[in-house]
Order: structure tokens, then C-alpha cells, then sequence
RNA sequence: GCCCCCAUCGUCUAGUGGCCUAGGACAUCUGGUUCUCAGCCAGAAAACCGGGGUUCGAUUCCCCGUGGGGGUACCA
């Protein structure tokens, strides 16, 4: 073994969108391939083209894009290996380390239901025909599989996160290898198309762990070297069960419509199963592949919550530059009809000042642009809490809000420094405290209780806007808002 | 049934035999915060699954139990 560069893949099955969980594996092979400098590939595994569709692929290769998973080499089978497979199995075959079997499914199907108690492990009676009895029946084109005959003996490996594992040949059934119809088995697929492309380390779920021994007895009969594994532990969902449909979003498109950002994704995914050591957690994806390594890999499965994805995307939102926040807002800003891309543009400076505003209080993409409505012309709709909470006497809050619309049409200067003396006299001249002349102000220029500080708003917002948003609230105040 | 894997606050985790009166983060609760909070600050509550060993000393090493998960296909 030469300590060349390693290789990695990724080798979804196209049936159906990419899972989370099918996310974390790639991003932790990713993560190994950039740290080492090794070749991560992406193979799409359609050994059952039965279930296998285009629209998978498509998906998992827009997922895989949208989190920043840039693989090195890509294959989609589309039946081309197909040929290699059964060179494979008939090379196993005449190698003497496989047999034909002529049992049929049906009499397989009868023999495990007569099993005692489950306990239904494949008799090898096939494995004891006369050689030239086999050769016969199969010359006479009656159908038979391709069985693996499990040798005796212990099978173990050093596994990268496991350490030690180890299973007793005993327990391994005689497996398929090729189907009656000469279609390769998954085992025998995986093993032959690893081998092709030369993987050196396959990092996967620990629910293949149990498929190992039987892949390190394939690698060993074909005369091949064995690569190295590392078992992932699993994620789960809050019930502790196998994450599924029945939790909520699992698919990463999910997320992406939800408003997350792909480097809170990517990082959220990073720490569930690994960890850098000590307390580090929000972490950029130049960072996390600077800090992984292979020794913080968790052993135990993990439960994903979505509430701190959701903090994590937060604190992204507010830590990463703001040159790259905006091409997520934009598409859902220009969605909710708030602007144009060529209006934003043409106002880039203002539009960055005002997601620099925003961000800060928001945990969503979805967030900013509620938020941001205001600040764009149109119609406000009033937050029902909020009307109930700060605008509660109407004809008192509609005169306030005109004595603030006719001091602010005034303002010599429309700054922070310049409002903010003026609007404190005119509460103090009203006899109310500061904080009850804000809060229905408030209401009036965002429709929202909660908002960045009022000068700020008013002066993102602008004189001609502000006073407009002022009036209509006074006019909804005394008119149409009336019961 | 059989085989394999796993086990620190509700959750993600730090911890690699003494630094542990077990640390951080999310969530929860409390208090503070020139105007709001979903922001910020301060604080509280909250865990080493059980039993045996090994050792001067176990969260850490070993064994057994218990619990959870995965596998046991002509699925992947």
C-alpha cells in the first residue's frame, strides 16, 4: 500500500431527493478528501434502475451545488458497468469462489417462512450439485443466481471510527451476487465499481456495516485490495427513531426553501457526528475543513433538531459577508414582489445597509424579507398584535402619529442624530413617555412590533416614504381600521 | 430468534485514569438592556444507564446486565 492521495466517494441511489442524512455522508467525505487532499467522487448508484429515476439525479446534483460540494470526477451508470459487474460474478464463478443456484424465489420464499423463529440462513444445497450437473441445467436455460460461498473463518477490519470490528463467517449467509436475470446484487456492485475507480477509503452509514464482511470477502476472492471504512453513525429524529418523512423536512431542498443558508446547512450537518474538540461551533466551511479530522468522528447516532439549525443559520446570516448574504435574499426579495433585481442594483449601496440592518434579528432568509417589506413601497398590512398592543385608543394614537408626522416634515436633517432630539421633545411636549410614542410609530412605519431601532428605520426608510407610511396610518387610524 | 454497533444535561457535544465541585452550545426559566426583540448582557435549572471488577484513584480500562439502533432479500 503506497501512501498515495486518498479517494472518496459518494454513491447515492437516485430514488429520491437527498436526505439529509445522505447529505452528512457526503459532506464528511468532502471534508476528508479537501482536508488530505484526496479525489472525492460522485457516483450515482443505479443498480436498481427499476426505482431509479433522472429527476433523483437531478436533485441530488442540485443539492449537492447548493451546499458547495464540488465533487472531482462524477459517474451515472445507466446500465454502462453492467457488463463489468457480471465479469465480476463469472470470474467469482469459475474462480470457484461462487456457485450457481437453480433455487427460485418462490421456494426460497417457502423455506424462510417454514424457518424456525427467523432464524432462515440459505442450506447451500445448490453449492453440493455435481459441477457437470450444474453446467447441464444451466446449458438447458434453466435460471439461476450467482451465490457467494462465504469461506470459513472470522472477517475484521480496522475500522477509521469504530476501531475493531469483527463477524464470524459462520453468521454470514451464501449472498447473491447475480440475480436470474444477470443483474448484479448491490454488494457485488458496490465492490466492482470501489474497485474501478480505485476508492481507497469508503466512508459511509453504519447500517452498512453489517454489509462490510461480505464486500471484504468480495475484494479478497477478486484478488483485490481492501480498502479502508469508516461507519458514520446515523442521524435520528426527535423520537430517537431513524430520521424519516414523518419528522418534517428531510430533504436538503427542503432547507433551501425554508431560507437557510447552505453554510449554516453545511456546518449544523458537520457537528452532528463530529466535533472539532473543545468549543468551537460556529464554524465557516473553510474552517471546518481546516479542523477536521477523523479522530472527532462520533460513534453514537445523533438526533437532529431543528430549532438549533435554525439558531446556526441565524448566526451565519449575521457572521457571513454581506456580498454573499445578498445573492440569497435577492431571488426571495424579488419572490415577494418587494423589487426588481434592477432596482435593487441600481440602489445596491442602501439595499446592503439595509440587510446589514436586518440581518441581525433574523434566523431566515424568509425572515429578512418580512422584515424588509416596509422599507420598499407599497401597502403595509398592520400585525393584528401589534394594533391591539400599541395603537389600543385610536383617536389618540392617530393624533400622536400626526404630531409626529408634522414635527418630522419639518426635519431640517433627516439623520439618526437629528430625529432622535426631535421626536424626545415632541414626546416630552406630549406628556408621554418616549417608549409610547416609538412603539405606535413603530406600528405605523413596519406594521411590526419588533423592528431595528426607530431612527435607524426612519432614516433607511427615507423622509418621502416614512411620512407617507406616517399619514396612511393616521388616515387606517380614523378610517378603515375603525369597528 | 441470531449477528453487529452504540450509551455524558431534553438535544448537539467537551472530556482519552487524578486538572471534574463534569465544561460549552441549542432549547427552557429568571433578571437587565438609552425605544421594541426574535437582538445583546448576566444568571438559574439540567447529565456521566445499572452492577461487578482492575487500580492508591474511575465518566474515562475490562466483564455482565439493561436500554437504544442497525442488519438478517434474486432492496440499496
Amino acid at each position: 500500500m503506497t501512501s498515495a492521495s486518498p479517494r472518496l466517494r459518494f454513491a447515492p441511489s437516485p430514488t429520491g431527493y437527498l436526505h439529509v442524512g445522505g447529505a452528512r455522508t457526503a459532506l464528511f467525505n468532502w471534508l476528508y478528501a479537501r482536508k488530505f487532499g484526496g479525489a472525492f467522487l460522485l457516483r450515482i448508484e443505479d443498480t436498481d434502475r427499476a426505482r431509479s429515476t433522472d429527476e433523483s439525479t437531478r436533485a441530488i446534483f442540485e443539492g449537492m451545488r447548493w451546499l458547495g460540494l464540488d465533487w472531482d470526477e462524477e459517474v451515472v451508470h445507466q446500465g454502462a458497468n453492467l457488463e463489468r459487474h457480471q465479469t465480476d460474478a463469472r470470474a467469482l464463478l469459475s474462480a470457484g469462489a461462487a456457485y450457481r443456484c437453480f433455487c427460485t424465489a418462490a421456494e426460497l420464499e417457502e423455506r424462510r417462512k417454514t424457518a424456525e423463529r427467523g432464524a432462515f440462513k440459505y442450506d447451500r444445497r445448490c453449492d453440493r450439485l455435481a459441477p457437470d450437473e450444474a453446467a447441464r441445467r444451466a446449458a438447458a436455460g434453466e435460471p439461476f443466481t450467482i451465490r457467494f460461498r462465504i469461506p470459513d473463518g472470522t472477517t475484521e477490519w480496522e475500522d477509521m471510527v469504530h476501531e475493531r470490528v469483527a463477524f464470524p463467517n459462520k453468521d454470514l449467509d451464501d449472498f447473491v451476487i447475480l440475480r436470474s436475470d444477470a443483474t448484479p446484487i448491490y454488494n457485488l456492485a458496490v465492490v466492482s465499481d470501489d474497485i474501478a475507480m480505485r476508492i481507497t477509503l469508503v466512508m459511509r452509514g453504519d447500517d452498512h456495516i453489517s454489509n462490510t464482511p461480505k464486500q471484504i470477502l468480495l475484494y479478497r476472492a477478486l484478488g483485490q485490495p481492501v480498502p479502508q471504512f469508516a461507519h458514520l453513525p446515523m442521524i435520528h429524529g426527535t423520537d430517537g427513531r431513524k430520521l424519516s418523512k414523518r419528522h418534517g423536512a428531510t430533504a436538503v431542498g427542503d432547507y433551501q426553501h425554508m431560507g437557510l443558508v447552505p453554510e449554516a446547512m453545511v456546518n449544523f450537518l458537520a457537528l452532528l457526528g463530529w466535533s472539532p474538540g473543545g468549543d468551537r461551533e460556529v464554524l465557516t466551511r473553510a474552517e471546518l475543513v481546516e479542523l477536521f479530522s477523523p479522530a472527532g468522528l462520533q460513534k453514537k447516532a445523533a438526533i437532529f433538531d431543528p430549532q438549533k439549525l435554525e439558531w446556526m443559520n441565524g448566526q451565519h446570516l449575521s457572521l457571513m459577508p454581506l456580498a454573499e448574504l445578498e445573492p440569497y435574499v435577492t431571488p426571495a426579495i424579488v419572490a415577494a414582489g418587494l423589487a426588481t433585481p434592477e432596482s435593487l442594483d441600481r440602489e445596491r449601496e442602501r439595499y446592503l445597509a439595509l440587510l446589514d440592518l436586518l440581518r441581525v434579528r433574523a434566523r431566515t432568509v424568509d425572515d429578512v424579507v418580512r422584515q424588509a417589506r416596509p422599507y420598499f413601497p407599497g401597502a403595509l398590512e398592520y400585525d393584528e398584535a401589534a394594533v391591539a398592543k400599541h395603537w389600543k385608543e385610536r383617536e389618540a394614537a392617530a393624533t400622536l402619529l400626526q404630531d409626529v408626522h408634522a414635527a418630522l416634515a419639518e426635519a431640517a436633517d433627516w439623520s439618526a442624530e437629528a430625529l432622535e432630539p426631535l421626536l424626545r421633545e415632541l414626546a416630552e411636549r406630549s406628556g408621554v413617555a418616549s417608549g409610547k410614542l416609538f412603539q405606535p410609530l413603530r406600528v405605523a412605519l413596519t406594521g411590526l412590533t419588533v423592528s431595528p431601532g426607530i431612527f435607524e428605520v426612519l432614516v433607511m426608510m427615507g423622509r418621502e416614504l416614512a411620512l407617507e407610511r406616517i399619514a396612511s396610518a393616521v388616515s387606517w387610524l380614523r378610517g378603515a381600521g375603525r369597528r
